[in-house]
DNA sequence: GCGGCCGTTGACGTTTACGTCAACGGCTCA
DNA sequence: TGAGCCGTTGACGTAAACGTCAACGGCCGC
């Protein structure tokens, strides 16, 4: 029985081949990441290969992102990373029986690191935004000048 | 980051040391910049030392932004950099008597790599914006949890 | 005339984020 | 049964963008 390209629904777990694929990755970037403790697959150290939640794929693409739109190292991927897990572990605390307070610490946690992450992309948007208008301005004279030029043209017409 | 623009009306020209402070860089990096032909000091290996004129201040910080905001290589700014001065010599051409056709042509380039610059910014503008939407949705549910446990707390207070 | 500061040119070091290669092991299918 | 994949762990290589250091020189105030 072998597994096609698509996502099949029974699909409990990737390999990392698989996976590095859906992704866009390769291998080692996966194992890179893993070093840096960006991403965690299960069974592994047990069974000799790693095996990945559907989730991760999630995860990884999520940390692309992060590298791409917002430009941050993994160092500080890998801190929001560990404010979004502290959601997950919020979440996963009121099923374990921890004390409501202590799942509220953990929540705030999150928020805040999460509302800092709003700020940078706020902040980054912003600034593109101001960038791009001025270019825009600066494309808007160079059109100008390129009509005025066309008019020149016809009137004098090749002056080589 | 502040770039402090205010010069004083009678400077001409800038020393690498002042270029830097007031550009937020260092020494090193202006030499490395210009070593891949980013930027051009006036009255280089004439009198030893650098000197900038006030513009290339702006060209500097300018240099930054595509470097911070669009996650350009310096390559690719290299790149950008000389589509603009095309414009600038599109601008003389006009002085030192070029044909209207070959002014044209050059402005014509200035303004296709223009706007695949914008094109670029667009592109990041909306991704950034996509993915912050996504995290501002996250951020309410975290609130709304927060504000379930708060209000648990008062009817169960101190369940550790 | 000299200590301090700023500049110069190499040259080598560093960090980040991987790429690449070697040597090995486990399936599986003809 | 063995060739072909896919996986594993090291170990070493690399490209970009600088940092750092050495050795030198000019200028300036005291």
């Amino acid at each position: 029985m072998s597994v096609t390209p698509e996502l099949a629904a029974d699909e409990v777990s990737l390999r990392i081949g698989e996976l590095a694929k859906r992704a866009g990755l390769t291998t080692r970037t996966l194992r890179y990441w893993e070093e840096l403790g960006l991403v965690k697959p299960i069974d592994h150290r047990c069974s000799g290969e790693r095996l990945y939640s559907p989730a991760e794929l999630e995860r990884v693409v999520h940390i692309r992102e992060l590298q791409d739109l917002l430009g941050l190292t993994l160092a500080e991927i890998r801190i929001v990373l560990e404010s979004e897990d502290a959601i997950e572990r919020a979440r996963s605390a009121r099923l374990s029986g921890a004390s409501i307070a202590r799942r509220l610490a953990l929540l705030e946690q999150a928020i805040e690191a999460h509302s800092r992450l709003i700020d940078r992309m706020d902040d980054r948007l912003a600034r593109i935004a101001t960038f791009r208008d001025e270019w825009l301005q600066r494309g808007e004279r160079m059109r100008e000048r390129s009509e005025e030029l066309r008019s020149e043209m016809h009137h004098v017409p090749e002056g080589n």
